[in-house]
DNA sequence: GTCTATATGCGGATAGAC
DNA sequence: GTCTATCCGCATATAGAC
């Protein structure tokens, strides 16, 4: 404390608060260089590119986000609370100084048609993450099919993620009653829907 | 047939399909311009400026939305189905040649994080009408909360359509299962959640 | 109404000194 | 490693002719 952030954390930091927040292509480099205070030599010494800036800050806040969804998770013991941790992770994340508009990983790929292959490969970690873990804590309850419970939570969680651009504070008691609604669901054997 | 589109249509036709599809930050005017066959003096005697013509293609493809989705719902008499023909018409609209990546409101609205008046006005007409109009036929079905359903529902296109970010053909079934799940649900009369 | 040509400003990236 | 200064290309928008 007091002594100051390294330039590449710095660098990371200013990266991680603009693209993310006023998105990528708005975002001119010189923001970043002056919110960090180095020249932009400097940046570019440490990084080749704005693409290659912009996938250091990702990688960096998946990173920061797995650490909060796993603090979110260790808080509850029964397999059903474990898994609808995630709205209160995202929550804790969004609550964070750094918090995206909506979701950083998401808005970048919201930026980019063809998306150069070291971003798309950081965006794709967070998905793949995300379903994978979720299906994992879905495993540990009694649901008849987790692989599909999993996928409705990571479009729920899209959901909640998106309807923050239609409204700013969006609250995630919607998600989260949705959850719930699912879990429960998830216990009976597949009936395939004319009621 | 075989007489060409007005000079102002062809604009907003190539506004269209580029501003949404490439993302508007990196479709240059030229690329309008080039595409439509009309010089960069017309346009901009057309739409005064860039925003406006985002503006104006935004309100023309609201209205066009509106007609798929108003052609799905009338497809079906019970009210429980033509309330789940929303998930329907968004694949219909999807299909024409001029879909969007995503979504064209919240792609639009992902690129502004102070978007000028003209385009906020836009988007939100969006989130609103669908708000509005999801509430208006869960009032047709047996629901204790319409508003909440609708609130559900609108969560749940929203996360549909996210979806497409993370995997470009993302299919609707997961959608449309969770949708019919919250419709079953609704009947009941507010049974808050420790099942 | 539509064109050609251009003014004007900005953004990503680099050269070369220290 | 970090700086100052700058190259180069591109994007929005306009002037003025037809």
């Amino acid at each position: 404390m007091g002594s100051r952030a390294s330039t590449i954390d710095r660098i990371l930091n200013a990266a991680e608060e603009h693209f993310f927040r006023d998105g990528i292509a708005s975002t001119p480099i010189d923001a970043i260089t002056a919110a960090a205070d180095v020249s932009s030599a400097t940046l570019y010494r440490a990084f080749p590119s704005k693409n290659d800036l912009v996938s250091a800050a990702l990688r960096r806040r998946h990173a920061a986000w797995l650490t909060v969804w796993d603090e979110a998770i260790d808080r509850y013991t029964a397999p059903r609370d474990r898994l609808l941790a995630v709205f209160e992770a995202i929550d804790d994340f969004a609550d964070r100084p750094m918090g995206a508009r909506w979701c950083a990983f998401l808005g970048t790929a919201a930026e980019f048609t063809d998306a150069p292959p070291v971003i798309l490969e950081a965006v794709n970690l967070d998905t793949d993450t995300l379903r994978t873990r979720l299906e994992q804590l879905a495993r540990k309850l009694p649901a008849a099919d987790p692989t599909g419970l999993a996928e409705q939570l990571l479009l729920i969680i899209t959901g909640h993620l998106g309807m923050r651009l239609r409204n700013s504070n969006y609250p995630s008691a919607t998600a989260l009653t949705i959850g719930q609604h699912l879990v429960a669901e998830s216990r009976r054997p597949h009936r395939p829907s004319n009621n």
